[in-house]
DNA sequence: TCACCCGGTAGACACTGTCTACGGCCATTT
DNA sequence: AAATGGCCGTAGACAGTGTCTACCGGGTGA
């Protein structure tokens, strides 16, 4: 009868292994993620994980696609919150501060979303998981600056993020500039990328 | 006769462990810093290191210094290039890319100075390894724009330096913006942060 | 000459990711 | 109803890792 299942959200081993991953990540940290630590807490032999995720670092894509998954949730919630339509300013705004945000409030995952192998291996996705938020970032940055190149500036602006985010978050930036919050640094970069007047 | 030998630049062992790993990052990448593979390439036995090196992360983070030790003669040599005082806003988009160049020419090295666990184990000395290079950019930023916080202003453009190297080298920019120079890239950071006019 | 200690060796240990052979259970089939 | 086959998880082996400890060889001091 269940010859096909296409119902990915039962309740089988590989939907636990990556809760497991993704409660694992932000409790202990990116460096607990190891095949064996998680088949543990599934309260499987460290060999069950290779039925579903062939080699490690595909268990820790899919957990990491569940962060970008989190994080694209959160934006949207914060672009989309507003009951008439917010300045794009306003918007961008939002948007930025919820992305720290997340990075601060999920270190683990931003780290694990952001590893080179990972990103390089492709088993992330990455046209999927994140380019519709940058899609939705170049819309944006295309209403406040029509003058501007949206696509460059939206790129420079997401990189400006994710270098405070990552600066951010191992004490860099506090040693560097004495600040003891971000908000100073984030409004700084979206007054550098957008302007401040308008 | 020698109790002390505070020279150390002799050619030691401790020395030539570090040879091996700058070496090696270049070649293999960061991921190939194994503590075995090291003592193997400088032809000693596994637990050689460990009579100066107590743990793994002391050499990496060994290693690493190396790298910013190189980024700082790289910047340095780049300000003080020009015959005459060039202008401070020139001298940022010099020293904004030699950065963004190491961090393309040196990948490996890269990615090794800015892990985390390097970064928050103190063994770096960051204080003194990277706090000067970073002074000498707050000192620029506050030549160019003396009307801005310059601490607050050079924070926020390394951080974009940092983002755009990091974004850049595992190819996400590049899939986002369409780019395949990062110069536009850097200029549009420089521009945002420092003013595009004078 | 003897003792000492510095610097390196060699083996063990626990742990990791991957691979392979095995088993047990469910469902289909005859 | 009994037999068969395939899916899913187990268990053990293997090479490799970082760390720890016991050893020891040879040069320097007394």
């Amino acid at each position: 009868m269940p010859l096909e299942e296409v119902d990915e959200t039962e309740t089988g081993l590989r939907a636990r292994l990556v809760d497991v991953g993704v409660d694992l990540v932000a409790q202990e940290g990116a460096q607990a993620l190891t095949l064996r630590e998680i088949a543990r807490r599934a309260g499987v032999s460290h060999g069950a994980p290779r039925r579903y995720f062939p080699t490690h670092l595909e268990l820790l894509s899919a957990i990491a696609r569940r962060g970008f998954a989190e994080l694209g949730k959160r934006a949207s919630a914060v672009v989309e919150h507003g009951d008439g339509p917010a300045p794009a300013r306003e918007q961008l705004a939002s948007l930025a501060g919820a992305y720290l945000q997340f990075a601060l409030d999920s270190r683990g995952m931003y780290e694990l979303m952001f590893r080179h192998d990972l990103l390089e291996s492709g088993h992330l996705g990455l046209r999927d998981t994140s380019l519709p938020l940058f899609g939705r970032l170049v819309e944006l940055v295309g209403v406040a600056r029509p003058d501007l190149d949206a696509r460059l500036v939206a790129g420079a602006l997401w990189a400006n993020l994710h270098g405070i985010a990552q600066l951010w978050n191992w004490g860099s930036l506090q040693l560097a500039t004495g600040a003891e919050d971000f908000a100073p640094l984030l409004h700084a970069a979206l007054d550098a990328h957008l302007g401040s007047g308008e």
